[in-house]
DNA sequence: TAAAAAACCGACTAAACAGTCAATTTGTGT
DNA sequence: ACACAAATTGACTGTTTAGTCGGTTTTTTA
């Protein structure tokens, strides 16, 4: 494995559990088991270390979750499909998801961030087309797409403290019905 | 003011602009214009004054929202109260909401914490009661607290975005018939 | 009003920190 | 085999940090 994974993954894992300022360089380092100096060939400071970790995150769950959804699917069914592999996505990956939770409430992250991602916009034209066809309520699409992402957060940090539940498709569905009566009309 | 109230102030402001690592004491302590010393008379560390404020601002926007209930009211009344009082307070206090945000997707935060607050436990009773009644669905009154906890943070981000809606009653309405429709049976 | 306690100061310290850099190794194209 | 670039090292630095402490002022108590 390449030294710049080598470190983005012992960050991932530093990060996640002690937080960004909690988590000095030299230790990301010397747990990934590289010198100190190459972190900071592959990114100039910190805090571009941070940003460039969101990205790759970010893709990667997008990538998988919206890489689901097949053709003619309903509505319905491809908003359960995205809902679904994400939640399930973050369930397998916790550190990845608790280094998101973090970033995204945190003061590096902007709007301007958020937007800058090209996966955004395709789950914003699924819910224009949900409005458009009347299904959705008659919000703006922006408001149903962070409500949809929104729950996934709750039902992920729910399904962590009950273990039991998560192999349970019966309870995830009563959890996704919450998902869908909030945006449906 | 005592000094105790213009450290927490002060400690407010500036994590939630600079994050609670990019905020050093000292600084606290200087723009509240009191000694360094004094910080560590009153919160033995940096994590105790963190702990500190967040019970604080807990205690104030619980004690807030639960009082705006009316007796008598129906389950929905009150879930509408409680949801609007919430949104309307962070709206009001952006400092305390990022602080908020910020502190319960940190490492600083666990579920011991959020138990232990008193008034976790009379939401969680509101939930239970409109399960009980067949009002709410039947899943566990936990998740359904958290929703709506999650939504109001939602809903409190889209509208920091949107000034121009702040003040539409009818288009909050809209919003709230998100959250009753994902809780409601 | 005297003594005890609590609040308060700010200079100080030892450790930790992000980022640099000159030197060395490894890889790549010719 | 050569030259040139890219990757890699780890010791080093100047700054910043949380927290301490001896001494001073203010408040409370009896």
């Amino acid at each position: 494995m390449d030294k710049r994974t080598k470190l983005m993954l012992t960050a991932k894992k530093l990060f996640s559990k002690h937080g960004f300022y909690g988590t000095a360089t030299a230790r990301i380092a010397k747990e990934a088991g590289v010198s100190n100096g190459i972190l900071f060939h592959y990114f100039s400071t910190k805090d571009k270390l941070i940003e460039a970790m969101y990205f790759d995150v970010k893709d990667r769950i997008f990538h998988y979750s919206l890489g689901q959804i097949y053709k003619d699917a309903t509505l319905k069914e491809s908003f359960y499909t995205l809902w679904l592999a994400a939640v399930e996505w973050n369930l397998e990956n916790p550190e990845d998801f608790d280094f998101m939770l973090q970033f995204e409430n945190s003061p590096f992250y902007s709007l301007e961030i958020e937007k800058s991602h090209k996966y955004v916009q395709m789950t914003l034209e699924l819910a224009e087309q949900g409005i458009e066809q009347g299904e959705f309520k008659f919000v703006s699409p922006l408001i149903l797409v962070q409500v949809v992402a929104g729950l996934v957060d709750t039902t992920v940090k729910f399904l962590r403290m009950n273990e039991d539940l998560q192999q349970d498709t019966e309870y995830k569905n009563k959890l996704f019905e919450i998902v869908w009566d909030a945006i449906k009309k």
